[in-house]
DNA sequence: CTGAAAGCGCTTACAG
DNA sequence: CTGAAAGCGCTTACAG
């Protein structure tokens, strides 16, 4: 406030001192190249389009721009042009646990290649809709232009406001159906890995279900009971438990094992890895081998589980990846991206996961086998 | 190019439609409650500082800008005042895989509490420093200010040209000693796990080792080392065996059960969880059960791993959390961000671990004891 | 208390 | 082929 001739000169110092740190602009390389910010603009754009900038004006405006180390101002050339190369990858956790993470790294792996840069925000699982909706509208503040919503395991959700219409929705499936969704092929992949056990030779396969996850769980189910009834198989409720996701949920494995000889499972089909890592428990505990005595197979192909365990898991690998890539392209509107999917009948696209084959399993037999007549 | 009148009307329309679509801006509510933009963005934006709009104003604006739906556009901001308040997290995979991911789930917390916004850039290991130089120069483009450089496990780094001195290294340490690097006190973790093995009577220790992680690694041993020094006990280099990282590392445990009895270890520390699981592994496959026959401890407290292991295992959690917490507070400058942290000596800031007690771990006895003769 | 004006760093018709 | 000028949506001295 004082505004003394000593504090005028300190200010004019500062001024200068930041005109000489700060970054260089379009501005600066234009006036050290000798031309209008236009030109600088053109040719560092590479922008052709009719204008033909000679070669030399060309090379004088990219030596000039070398020299400075001239990087362009994101901000503002999206605040100009009105675009922003940018996707907003919402998500239920996904990047913060082991099991989509795939999804994340093959987005943002195909965000790159298309030049757009991918704005992750992550909720947390359960964030209320309204925590949901602040986030989006922090990131259409930075006017990211294409949302993808992202989960940790197939299911479905509201859609929060603020998402615009073609935002895509990954690993789960938006109520409302105003929206694309991208899932795992739950059906297909149980169908193969149980398809799998039949052509073993099994004849009784049991069925260690998660009934806290609907969408997949019912899916899942729905594939296993194809698998046998293409086999002429019948499905036995008494076959069927519902547990719980977690290694401990295979422990109820044991009920089975107790059954008389013949009622007993051959083999167990697991909602995912950790039951099947349970099952395995359960097995051994009750001194049977897999896969000699047991075979067992998994879902999910989930990193450190499924190929660590003892025997290696036979399972369906969820395509995460692909998953992840294609909601980019469809976000960006590519074209022929689902040429190589399968028409979607209701609006969600279900991506087909493969047999992983490991060394759980093996023929039925001993007094757990039944030779297949067949056979 | 004809420019009919025909043409010319479409064109209109859609320019109408495209304003009457667009967001609405400062402008919109400023005309809207029939202020300047001058007064809007100064009730918008909550500033005091000596100005003072009368309440009448204040509530029109504010009504004006519910009204319309406005956002501000955070990119004309930015630009405007010369500092966006984003932070770049730059990766060597953190994201993707299930190790250090609490480090990126607290640092995006601690964030958002700042009123930050992280953008996460991930880069995949071993990715050439002309891939993170070009990652980084791209956060530039975007004015973030602050860097962290984050890694999936300890190691040292070089690091890349265009991070600003004030850059954090997370999980890493920074070779060059120019920057500041957060990492686990890998020593104390260590010594702590393996005290707890002193203190429940054992005398022969063995140290499943990973030779491929150097730092953490020989600062694991360090810790061995001193905990058995502290408590008089011999380091022996028989028992001290170096192996992979992975859950079949852990079978090279047989080696050493096989020994002769007076020479055989009653426990063993890890140098990982996955190491762990294999020695479980080795140890069962001799008849051996953990902890009556054998204790065996790990370290990482990896997810889905230790927890889950039968029995579960003791081991050291790494302190993910805390150390993405304080990354974010260095990078920002928060006063007192190291006031819980003991002083380093060396420009590394190490974390310390946490020891969990679970049930891998009990008194020596039978051919594998040594009863000591304290107890 | 309030508004006109400048300017952040770009791009893009438009005119020469 | 090239430049002057406008303008994207804000904030901020500055003047009234």
């Amino acid at each position: 406030m004082s505004g003394g001739p000593r504090e005028g000169r300190a200010l004019f110092q500062e001024v200068k001192r930041l005109a000489t740190t700060r970054r260089p602009t379009l501005k600066d390389v234009a006036q050290a190249a000798g031309v209008s910010t236009t030109t600088a603009s053109v040719v560092l754009t590479n922008r052709r389009e009719g204008v033909r900038v000679p070669d030399a004006t060309r090379h004088r405006v990219q030596q000039a721009a070398e020299d400075l180390g001239y990087r362009p101002n994101i901000l503002a050339r999206s605040l100009r042009t009105q675009t922003t190369r940018t996707i907003g990858f919402v998500s239920d956790e996904v990047t913060t646990t082991p099991f989509a993470v795939g999804m994340l790294a093959a987005a943002q792996d195909e965000a790159a290649r298309h030049g757009y840069l991918l704005f992750v925000v992550n909720l947390g699982p359960n964030a209320p809709l309204a925590l949901q909706e602040q986030a989006i509208d922090q990131l259409a503040q930075h006017q990211v232009g294409h949302f993808i919503y992202g989960c940790m395991y197939h299911r479905v959700v509201d859609p929060p406001a603020g998402l615009p219409a073609d935002a895509v929705f990954l690993n789960c499936e938006a109520s409302g159906g105003r929206h694309r969704s991208i899932v795992p092929d739950e059906r297909q992949g149980a169908y193969e890995v149980v398809k799998e056990l039949i052509e073993a030779g099994h004849r009784r396969i049991a069925f260690l279900d998660d009934h806290r996850h609907p969408p997949a769980s019912r899916l899942r189910f729905n594939g296993f009971r194809a698998a046998l009834a293409e086999h002429g198989l019948e499905y036995e409720p008494a076959l069927h438990l519902e547990t719980t996701p977690f290694v401990r949920g295979g422990l109820v494995l044991s009920d089975l094992i107790d059954l008389p000889d013949e009622r007993r499972p051959s083999a167990v089909f697991c909602y995912n890895d950790r039951i099947a890592m349970g099952a395995y428990r359960a097995a051994r505990a009750r001194g049977l081998r897999v896969p000699e005595d047991l075979s067992i197979v998994g879902f999910d192909d989930q990193e450190f589980i499924a190929s660590e365990l003892d025997p290696p898991l036979t399972t369906v690998r969820l395509p995460h990846r692909e998953m992840g890539r294609l909601a980019i392209q469809l976000v960006l509107d590519e074209p022929g991206a689902l040429d190589d999917v399968p028409e979607s009948e209701d609006g969600v696209i279900r991506i087909a996961g493969e047999l992983v084959r490991r060394d759980s399993v093996a023929e039925p037999r001993g007094a757990w086998g039944q030779r297949t007549p067949s056979s």
